[in-house]
DNA sequence: CTAACGTAGGTAAACGTTTACCTAGATGGT
DNA sequence: ACCATCTAGGTAAACGTTTACCTACGTTAG
């Protein structure tokens, strides 16, 4: 690392921004002409003072500052969306979604990293209230969400695979049918023969795990088989979890499949199954959750079942764009289909 | 996908907002002692309406509106970041890596994806002007900067790895020695009897890629070997296009090696291997760069170039908000060493 | 006894927009 | 000739803060 100086900073910014007063001046016309002018409010502005301040607009590069706008709209077109974990590929695939939609409908995002600790949630939802966002998508987090804070914000708010009480700000509800999931994953598993399963998932405590546990378990009953508690570990669902579940696992008994509620616990788990020189899918097939966009990629393709992340985030968006538009609009709750992928790991 | 209704919002927000008014009001005092109180410029102000004003913040849960603050104040203690693709994990790594920077010196950042996209880009730097933000982080882009756009924004900027003029908000440069990065990558290839190396990159007119290519020409040069023009293929720093790009280079000829530009290149090179039946490394050893965090997590993991992200994404909040509180602060420009990584595939 | 200072807080303008309502002249109808 | 209706645009308040400067009342030093 080599460092060196130079001249410096000539003036900073903001003194010099061009404003609507600017181009009224210069127009001969008052700010409030310009700001009809820009608002497309414009039938009772005459066609060359229109066309003078459009010529002035792009002359100077006038560009409107949205925060003075913001304040006096009560609205700034920005919404903001809370995951727990960004490099989770599965939601980086969901920001990407959700940040496209809102684009495409004329909004931006502001992406908040939670680490999952609910403090720094509420945090950034504060941080966000603050920032007269429009509304918020709250991804899933293991934690119980700050319902007071919420109700209080009064920002709309659409909630991804989470719990959340019913608050009345809650613009819509996007959640994947976790127990089906679960279940068709653990039910392939047995019908390609494996008796002993592994399930690894997030925190035992929240519900997003509890209710993939009930569909491991009704894909046993149906099949009549017994579920070992010692083949289940469960923790967080990142890689770093899955790899030493999955050691801990491999100490403490023996399984010949591995039921993963998330393919970060997959990618993890197949680390550990390497290390201990397990061949997958021969000496443990290996089942994920997401279909996050590397599992194809990977030396062995992950079989997975997908969750179609993007069309969650656009769905999400459009939920709640629709609610800002007409807060009588019903309400969409919407729970996604998991279907099952088979590649190489199984 | 299931949809029901619900009872309509009671009321939108912004109405019922707690102010610095109401909280004059029931202190007795004025909108402007609030004020000084809440900003610690108190020195004035007596204990009782001190505390007075305190307690009532916590009790009505007062946050103050931050864009009347920025609107005054002229500073949001916001920071932009636009990267190309923040799926690419090398990305989502950096913008992590800045978020936690930003935040732990009391700033919030925008996330903005470009796609590569001049225009988008444009977009999103005007968009950030325009809501006030206190610098940016321009993280590489195949592309040419809008040099006048930037100039004209005013906004203090660092640039990642990628060429920029020598604009007087430039805060900072953080660079990767490339030329270095590839010339280790090479030469271990070509240490471990290698002499047919692919070389698959990026964009072919962007600087990032020629410089790139110097280097893994230089370690051919040294070593007295030639390069063969029909090893080269460049197009775009993505997993699909190391897919593509490789079998395009397997149907037009032979070699025993990839030196991938980048570990998402990396990945894509790998699955069109095995596509074809070539093992890693016995058939065809395979080099990355950027070490990302998934690298490790292959099944078989990647021998790559390290590029320390965090560190480059922390170097980068660091500089530019150091710029911030002093703009004759002397400027850094930082090039990072790379280092190279032997794992599984050479 | 008075000038100077300290203490505790108030006043009002400013930031850059938007918007409900007003105005002044032109045109038209009867 | 007079009222009504357009047309084209102006006025001023409002959004929620911050901040430079002022005030009024002690207290203290000389």
């Amino acid at each position: 690392m080599a460092a060196n100086d130079r001249p410096l900073f000539a003036g900073l910014r903001g003194n010099v921004a061009t404003t609507i007063k600017d181009i009224a001046r210069l127009a001969g016309v008052t700010a409030a002409t310009v700001s009809k002018v820009l608002n497309r409010k414009d039938q009772s502005i005459g066609e060359q003072t229109r066309e003078k301040i459009w010529s002035l607009v792009k002359e100077l590069n006038y560009t409107p500052n949205s925060i003075a706008r913001s304040l006096i709209t009560r609205s700034s077109r920005v919404i903001g969306v809370i995951v727990p974990d960004i490099l989770n590929a599965y939601f980086t695939e969901l920001v990407r979604a959700c940040d496209q939609a809102a684009r495409e409908r004329g909004y931006s995002t502001i992406l908040c990293n939670s680490d999952s600790d609910p403090e720094k949630e509420a945090a950034h939802l504060t941080f966000l209230a603050s920032h007269g966002v429009d509304g918020i998508v709250l991804a899933a987090s293991d934690l119980i969400p700050e319902a007071d804070l919420l109700e209080r914000l009064r920002i709309p708010v659409v909630s991804m695979d989470r719990e959340i009480p019913d608050l009345d700000c809650l613009a819509a509800r996007i959640d994947t049918d976790y127990e089906q999931g679960a279940f068709l994953s653990a039910r392939h598993l047995i019908e390609t023969g494996h008796t002993r399963i592994a399930f690894v998932s997030g925190n035992p405590l929240a519900s997003n795990t509890k209710i993939r546990r009930a569909g491991f378990e009704r894909a046993h009953r149906e099949a009549g088989l017994p579920v070992d508690p010692d083949l289940i570990e469960c923790g967080a669902f990142n890689h770093r979890f899955g790899l030493v579940a999955t050691r801990t696992l491999l100490d403490r008994t023996s399984f010949s499949a591995m039921c993963c509620m998330s393919d970060m616990l997959a990618m993890g788990a197949t680390v550990a199954l390497r290390e201990r020189g397990l061949a997958v899918p021969d000496d443990c097939a290996v089942m994920g959750f997401d279909n996050i966009y590397i599992a194809p990629l990977l030396v062995r393709p992950l079989s997975t079942v997908e969750r179609r992340i993007s069309e969650a985030g656009t769905l999400a968006i459009g939920a709640l764009l629709d609610f800002l538009d007409d807060p009588t609009h019903p309400r969409r709750m919407v729970l996604m289909e998991p279907t099952v992928i088979l590649r190489e790991t199984t």
